[in-house]
DNA sequence: CAATAATCGAGACGGTACGTCACGTCTTCTT
DNA sequence: AAGAAGACGTGACGTACCGTCTCGATTATTG
């Protein structure tokens, strides 16, 4: 999320002095790394409220100055710091069940809420709510690209008869990873590979075609 | 969530009864209920970092030390206002169906949500996430009581055989109610009654007595 | 300093029944020396500014109300304090000799000065500076009354000959009084009995009798 | 009373002479100048005790911090703010005669204890009763310079004979200016004209040459 | 012997200023 | 032009005392 230049940065060796940098010191990439690696420790360590640009700054060995040139808000800068050091291992294997595909991904989070990463998730969820950018900038770099490679794994279960061709995806998904979010922020339960387990086994047992000559009070719809 | 234990009923140094109150000037009841409507107005117009202690105690026409004597953090204030003006409205009813008391009742928590109680209770989670006490105010103020009841609503439909004997009520409940949580503090899709009610669908279709002649490989276990 | 009440509880011993007691519970005479010890030590120990009613209530043992309903300010308190502890010692000798009895009563201020009660004074003048009352204490019950015997001994000294006739004694005793509290409270030269037996020599030097016929230039008047 | 040292002027790691600045913004010289001047207008108004830092950085236009940065104490404030705004015409003449010189310069003394800068010496002797270093901070700003003064004057006395040779410099000077800050901080007797011309005569009177054929026991030593 | 009345301790109350901290901006010199 | 350094005005923090108040308990005089 870095305001100005970002493009021209990144695409320098694309340019081949067509476009030619603007006048003056060029960004120090040195200190763009340095501030985002200060950021994800410091926010690993205590919560998104207890970080202060002030601390970032210091650690990095940077001057307050240069955090503000390049990132207007606390968030935007979180935000980036996630997004660069996040998220490998977060992939769909393609095992030929769908429920054990989600299952080993769900474990594979669970794995990184519990860790290291897991403090700056929820840290990052927590500034969320009073800061629309950051719970904004967290859907876009974190959970649809990871809901993308979903979409397709059911789809493949979709496509094997394991589960209903009327699935809701977006329902199925949020109750899959939904419980998981609630006990990794609210904490009133471990978050264990057996819950995960039985939360894949309760979820999509709802999800599979129903059997033909069965029928049940719906109650509901 | 009085931080100090005054009360006389606790004590148990051969009262028997008389209640004696501690010395000095008791507290003011009036300063109490003051602060604590200051603290959810004001909550409600802006968020949980918005919101100072100077604010409240203005609002309230309270010294700063008052709060100060009463509530050690911000966020024990909140959580003490949420718990005390809160949660009205969130029971469970017995309509002879599991997926419609339960339906009912998280049709009520998503208005509860998406009203002005919402700020606060994302203002709370937001808060729990770097502080204990904040989190476990929660979880003990306004989960669990809500949870026991569940357990009951549960229970009778496990005794109607809507629900499986053995079925794991905290897994069953979380997804119900994870998915909630998940939108409500990512909003990544909206909190509808038809979510609701698909939501109740899935995963309790997933909870029902197993088929008698029907077994099917769960793919994990 | 006592603000009610005070001619009644000093002359009870007087009354006879002939002037009845107040209705209501009497002054706790406990609480007042305990009020008035408390005072001078935390006084001792820190200075004007720093010591504080609360801290004398708690260390007395005493409700603060109990403090305010019989002084009125801290420097009311204070003065009292100071005049109940006070000042023994500090009587002024007859040896025959002014410089002999002036010396010797100087050499007990210096003392005094230099020890616990030093202190004392040195917050009273302090805190006198911005506080008229405080000041006007000392004047009345420290300054004065030892005055007096000064004016006595000068006055010995005066018909034994040893002073001009005409001496302003409230000038000498300010020229031999003088130099010990800008010392005491400059702390830019030592108290010493030497010092003070030098001043006397000095200044009383200057207020013997005219020789005869001896004339020097005046310069000044 | 600059608290920190960052003047080049000071450093002797190889300069020579270029006189680089430390690093960052440096001092703002209008922001130090205006809290001196509000630190002595409010002096002026109230006494020390009045006087809040809160007022002085209100009044300045300038942030509390900004303040506390530079100054630890009120006290170092207040010291600061007399020695910078202080102490002209408080020079001796060279009139021909020592008691004329000291006479005219102790009128001058007196006159600005009783003005506006009266106030600030006053709050500046009280607050060093319990606060080293501003009483150093007097002495050494205030007190030192001008009897070094005092030295060359009454040296010059003592020369044309009019003193003698033996004198005590310090205790005569303690002599000559004790009574008047006894006088200006207990507030006994007014200070003024007649009574310094009064003084002089007194103590001048006792630094005089022994008259050769003329012995008298001191009583003393 | 009750009723009345002023005291006592304790400590909460609405305030005010404290001294600190981080904010986001700025001003300097260096790279 | 960007860098670090760090001072700036601003404003909330949480604390300490201020002087006042409201309690129950205590200790006297009065009816």
């Amino acid at each position: 999320m870095r305001m100005r230049q970002k493009a021209a940065t990144n695409n320098s060796n694309h340019d081949k002095g067509n476009r030619s940098r603007p006048p003056g010191r060029p960004r120090s990439e040195a200190a763009r790394v340095s501030i985002l690696r200060s950021a994800l420790n410091l926010l690993g360590k205590n919560g998104f409220a207890e970080l202060t640009i002030e601390e970032v700054a210091a650690d990095a060995n940077v001057g307050k100055a240069t955090v503000y040139r390049w990132w207007p808000h606390k968030a935007a800068l979180i935000a980036d710091a996630f997004a660069s050091g996040a998220t490998r291992r977060l992939h769909f294997p393609d095992t030929g069940s769908v429920d054990a595909d989600m299952s080993q991904q769900m474990r594979q989070l669970i794995k990184v809420f519990r860790g290291r990463q897991g403090r700056i998730v929820s840290a990052i969820l927590a500034g969320g709510q009073s800061d629309k950018e950051l719970i904004s900038a967290f859907r876009e770099r974190f959970l649809w690209p990871r809901r993308q490679e979903a979409y397709t794994t059911l789809q493949r279960g979709i496509r094997r008869g394991e589960l209903r061709k009327d699935i809701d995806k977006d329902l199925l998904l949020d109750s899959l990873y939904g419980p998981i979010y609630m006990r990794f922020l609210i904490r009133h339960d471990s978050l264990t590979a057996e819950f995960v387990d039985g939360l894949c086994g309760l979820v999509l047992g709802g999800a599979r075609p129903r059997a033909k000559n069965r029928r049940r009070s719906t109650g509901l719809n």
